[in-house]
DNA sequence: AACAATACCGAAACCGGTTTCGAAATGATT
DNA sequence: AATCATTTCGAAACCGGTTTCGGTATTGTT
């Protein structure tokens, strides 16, 4: 019931139990010419290739992959380490992508190894094994810092890999991101738009280059719109929901809190929400809050949590796709893609109570 | 700066450049001779042995997986594979699944193959395709059916595996489950000690063991508590927020809406507050809720969501424990394993309002 | 000093494929 | 019918390791 759909004369064999030698003896030929049938080289005769596929099919020979490889000098792998946790609210994010990046990775016929850092040693340590035992071809990193170890390794082997998010030496390797920067330009832009003048901004951590570039565009669109920028306002962040709890709490319980809050992630928006609730802040009447990654549950809180979000299935496409092309020709000068996040409204922010808050003038 | 460390006499190397034959020649040793010195063979002298080692070490060399599992007749890979994700609004086990997993295989020198479901195709495929052209020795399999065709298929091939969840099968295969029946006893214990009489109950998709389980337990404590069953006031779902949403509405739309609900997952329990909110029943007081999976992110919602939680990390070592276990010895009897989820009081439940609600009369 | 036992290493087969090269068989040409 | 070009396949090397087997060289025994 459960067997390989197999045709009349096809018996079925237990899979993986026939090798390429027992076809050739099996057929009167070296397995060299087996495998040049089954390859479609162009020296094998119409009639002794269909004998081979024939047989093939009803032994149900497939090739075994680990001397193909070894074979052919290719491991048709790509590695995926995954950072350590810290026990983080919210990790859809990783999943989703690994789904993807898979998939994508998959229609090429690589595979994907997913290793795990274990914490106590270095963070590059499960990468220099990886290359080391040539278990892999290339590598898809993600989360990156400014100055990230990882990337430094590599690049100083040469060995092939992309990265999710920007670096310090983004000139010399292959990434994807997302314009962090112009998302927060637009978020920022959409808060003052509806009013707010005392906007407070929950950053990730500084190591991470994506969270600086967040708070890059908060700045630069406060700039634009001349307002004036308030240190106090800008809250560091650990990109967690504890982290952003702490954040909001320093910043509401100033005697002029901010009237909207702007957070690197959705976890800390989160954290903030509930800091927000305990300190008796209303959302999004007496505070408005907006998050980034568009977490689908952000959909089900109350109320339900304006964010910018991108498609984490492209990025794992364009991933696969960048670091596949940097495998064929590695000369290639560096790519990189940009792609952009957009603001989904769900109802955590709108105009501020406070009529003090004058329509601004215009600065240009 | 980011070289390999080095000692004096070392010179930085690419890695993975330097075969065994290289060092045999360099060393005027065959290269059987070396692999055995490296392996710790006993017929090898301590002196060639120490020689062997350090050129090793300085040419940094180390064995190429792909050749070493060829000659060796293993993969020493375990695969994964995701089934098909509908967004659903909380992945949060997967990832810290596969982390585990991970870190628990590369104890054992074994390596996590990830591969994605297509949806097109058949839900074997991707197991089939691994098996045949053996990419890996065993399985782990999560999220299990009660009929599961991938159990079917590979109990037929006697290829081993061990699964995250029950089956119609589990007296033939190796699984690691959550006790979800006792859990479920648990939490409706729970709520009629707070004095709740009508319990509304949101099951998962009735193809998932686990879902039945739950529901089993929690029917069993109602039974338990001389409670009448009350159909009604079981609703369906699909383990998603959407479907929590929309059984909730079925339940509070009755004229008799419970005044506490048990949902399957948490997803399920973010619908449905989002559900009680939008027709206006206040939580804790008017309704309770509680979820199952533990999620982090339960804990940032208002009000905080009560559920029953389990240790992912264990779930993960337990499962590799088995499967390692299996593959060294394939005889060994079927084994199993049962670890419990703990009730996590975080506040989305407390007493009926109604004063309706007398204490009952025990039934013994 | 002759002989047996032991330590140590080389040679070669093997894992399961791929690919190059050359020879035999076939067909075409004159 | 002899010559040459093609087609088709076998033989063998190769990928980078592991492991078995047997033969020296060394040591120990009497």
């Amino acid at each position: 019931m459960n067997d390989v759909k197999a045709g009349p004369e096809e018996e079925w064999v237990k899979s993986g139990e026939v090798r390429i030698s027992d076809l050739a003896a099996e057929l009167g030929l070296t397995k060299g010419t087996v495998s040049r049938a089954l390859n479609g080289y162009e020296d094998i005769s119409k009639k002794t290739r269909k004998r081979v596929m024939d047989a093939a099919r009803i032994r149900g020979y497939v090739p075994t992959t680990q001397a193909r490889r070894l074979a052919m000098g290719l491991t048709e792998t790509i590695g995926l380490v995954l950072p350590p946790m810290p026990s983080q609210p919210v990790n859809t994010f990783v999943s989703e992508f690994i789904n993807s990046v898979s998939a994508a990775l998959h229609l090429h016929g690589y595979d994907l190894l997913v290793h795990s850092a274990n914490s106590e040693e270095s963070e590059v340590e499960p990468y220099r094994r990886l290359v080391q035992s040539r278990k892999v071809d290339g590598f898809i990193i993600f989360r990156t810092l400014e100055k990230d170890p990882r990337v430094d390794y590599l690049l100083n082997e040469g060995f092939p890999f992309v990265t999710h998010g920007r670096t310090a030496r983004m000139a010399e390797h292959d990434w994807f991101d997302i314009d962090g920067e112009k998302a927060f330009r637009d978020a920022t832009s959409h808060l003052i738009k509806l009013g707010h003048h005392r906007i407070g901004f929950v950053g990730g951590g500084k190591a991470f280059f994506s969270a600086q570039l967040r708070l890059k565009g908060f700045r630069a669109m406060l700039e634009e719109s001349c307002l004036e920028k308030i240190p106090s306002l800008e809250q560091p962040g650990d990109l967690t929901g504890h982290g952003g709890e702490t954040a909001a709490q320093k910043l509401l319980k100033q005697t002029r809190p901010p009237t909207a809050i702007l957070c690197a992630n959705d976890a800390s928006a989160l954290g903030v929400m509930k800091a927000a609730r305990e300190l008796g802040f209303k959302i999004p009447e007496e505070l408005s809050v907006i998050g980034y990654d568009g977490i689908a549950l952000g959909a089900y809180i109350d109320p339900p949590l304006t964010t910018l979000t991108f498609s984490i299935e492209e990025s794992g496409q364009e991933m696969v796709d960048l670091l596949l092309r940097r495998l064929k020709s590695p000369d290639l000068p560096v790519i990189s893609k940009l792609a952009s996040a957009i603001l989904k409204l769900r109802g955590s922010e709108g105009p501020p109570s406070s009529i003090q808050n004058k329509y601004m003038e215009n600065c240009l």
